[in-house]
DNA sequence: CTGAAAGCGCTTACAG
DNA sequence: CTGAAAGCGCTTACAG
């Protein structure tokens, strides 16, 4: 019942050509007269022949695939990412390989050996690093590994890897959210950030700390309530926040997920936004613009964020990693408002 | 520069034994005293190696890697239901590959041939089919020539495909919210979906039809605008039922991101929901709790589906195709009312 | 252009 | 248990 494909040789056979003939026809590379090449191609159709991947690469070929880590597909911020990796990939003909790490360095590191196992042409990993560096020593010896077996390795948001890196703009970005707070007048402004051992969350406070500083204000005055970096964490931030500092006129949420749920729990408190308090996010996830009030945000280019990484991962290693900032844009909508006189 | 990663030889030759032995001692398998498997493996963890998949599957060792067509992973009932099949692939120790078929019978015919070449255990595919078979037939031919080379194949939502499928309850799950809608008191009622040319459109209808039948209403007599299955397409199908049909009293989408739409369009016309309005969803998706209003919509399992499918695809072939209804829930929340008097 | 041959890095019968 | 050897299905120098 189990009936064997047809092999490369089967195809060489049925055409009338060696195999190596067959080989250069089907992968495309020279060395072959284009009568030979067509009919190879013609008889390969008509016997449905797929080339066996793993021979291939085994035997010296390129690998056509990619692997791609992201904390979690379900993370809005990362489904656009993997989106961007996956359409470029379609369209250089590679195939993608995804994982997800979960924000913990073990299973990222399993991860990244599955990866290696496969021996991919290019890692990518998309998500926060630790602050601690100490945390993913290991995953970043095994990425040395395996670039210094000639794989590539690119990452978005990894400021210490050793590898090519998208740099999302946290920092400015935190900047220009914190000044248009304070531009509209708030100055009792809570904030509701995922785990502070992330350098994301880190890096867009340190933005936000800057911003309130040349306002004269302390962010370490400030109430700023750490919870998991979800809608679910965000709308227990919120509880915290309105239970200890009734008095705070907007909430910045340090990602959008955070945002969503803070305007849930605003919702279920009768907390009129951005009538009582305002509301911002970060990133500017696809459902933003469709909420009400429709989000106040930071954009990131995430899918571009995805296109660019895949790219930096195509490119031969170069002497030192390189660096490409992704620069973002305040994108104003209806949940951000002046205080209350 | 580029230096060459370990192979098994190098960890046999370091561990001072032959190379079948270290092949028994890293694959886990049986014929090899417990001593030598140890140092082997000590020996292997110090040299950094990592087996290479290419050879291991080329030599006979089943494939460790499943591969995942999804519509866009974007869309969040297929981000979920790629969420189920890494997390319980990532349990198996399982490597996902996933790739984007933009519900374009081309294009999936293209990813299927690189999952066949790639080898893959197993070709998992989600997302609705067309209701006319002879689109299909390419990738149905070569998904059964897959099968018969011993190669597993499991679908959600397909069921022309002969193939161990997981059917989501689109039928029922179409006939309970309309029976929702009708027992609030609603007639009107219009609908924004997706192309009928796709099973899940119709198949949803299909149940709506049913329950409206049940209620003295034919759904040929109420508005029925097909759009983009999207957020945008929700929009404009909006737009278009206001302003043909000014007086209905409910709009179903046909899935939770046109439901986000609706809500969206019926805001910036200054419609109420629920009060002049009804809007109902389907899928519930993760947000549509959090959003203003919470969403009325089927619950589907999606990453449990997710999760079922990839269970399938790794049970040996049964002679005839496997089929798992998911069942459905409807889930009222604040966007749907009675209409109003 | 064309083909015979070696080799990629493993696994698995087959002997011992 | 242990190992020598064949073979998986390709690609790529190397000759012709």
């Amino acid at each position: 019942m189990t009936q064997r494909r047809a092999r490369l040789i089967d195809v060489a056979d049925a055409a009338g050509v060696s195999i190596a003939a067959a080989s250069r026809a089907m992968s495309g590379s020279t060395g072959v007269s284009d009568a030979i090449a067509a009919r190879v191609r013609r008889v390969a159709g008509e016997m449905g022949y797929v080339a066996n991947v793993h021979a291939r690469t085994l035997a010296g070929g390129a690998s056509t695939t990619i692997g791609l880590l992201v904390h979690e597909i379900g993370d809005p911020y990362f489904t656009e990412i993997a989106g961007g990796v996956l359409r470029l990939g379609a369209q250089q003909g590679l195939t993608v390989q995804i994982g997800h790490t979960g924000r913990d360095p073990d299973a990222e590191l399993t991860q990244v050996r599955a990866l290696v196992a496969n021996r991919v042409r290019a890692i990518v990993i998309a998500g926060s690093g630790f602050v601690d560096a100490a945390v993913q020593a290991p995953v970043k010896a095994e990425l040395q590994a395996f670039q210094a077996g000639g794989g590539r390795v690119a990452v978005i948001g990894r400021h210490h890897l050793g590898a090519d890196a998208v740099l999302p703009d946290n920092h400015a970005g935190g900047r220009s959210l914190a000044e248009h707070l304070l531009a509209l007048g708030h100055r009792r402004i809570a904030f509701a950030v995922g785990s502070r051992a992330l350098t994301t969350v880190a890096d867009r406070l340190a933005g936000i700390a800057e911003a309130l500083a040349s306002a004269g204000l302390d962010l370490d005055d400030l109430p700023v309530v750490e919870e998991e970096f979800t809608r679910a964490g965000g709308r227990r931030a919120t509880h915290a926040i309105l239970d200890a500092h009734p008095d705070v006129t907007a909430i910045a949420a340090l990602n959008d997920d955070m945002a969503i749920g803070v305007l849930a729990a605003l919702r279920a408190r009768g907390v009129s936004v951005p009538g009582e308090v305002s509301v911002s996010g970060f990133d500017d996830v696809p459902v933003a613009e469709y909420l009400w009030p429709a989000l106040t945000t930071v954009r990131l280019p995430m899918a571009e964020m995805g296109e660019q990484v895949l790219e930096l991962a195509l490119k031969p290693a170069s002497s030192r990693p390189r660096r490409r900032l992704t620069g973002h844009s305040l994108v104003v909508r209806d949940s951000t408002a002046a205080p209350r006189g």
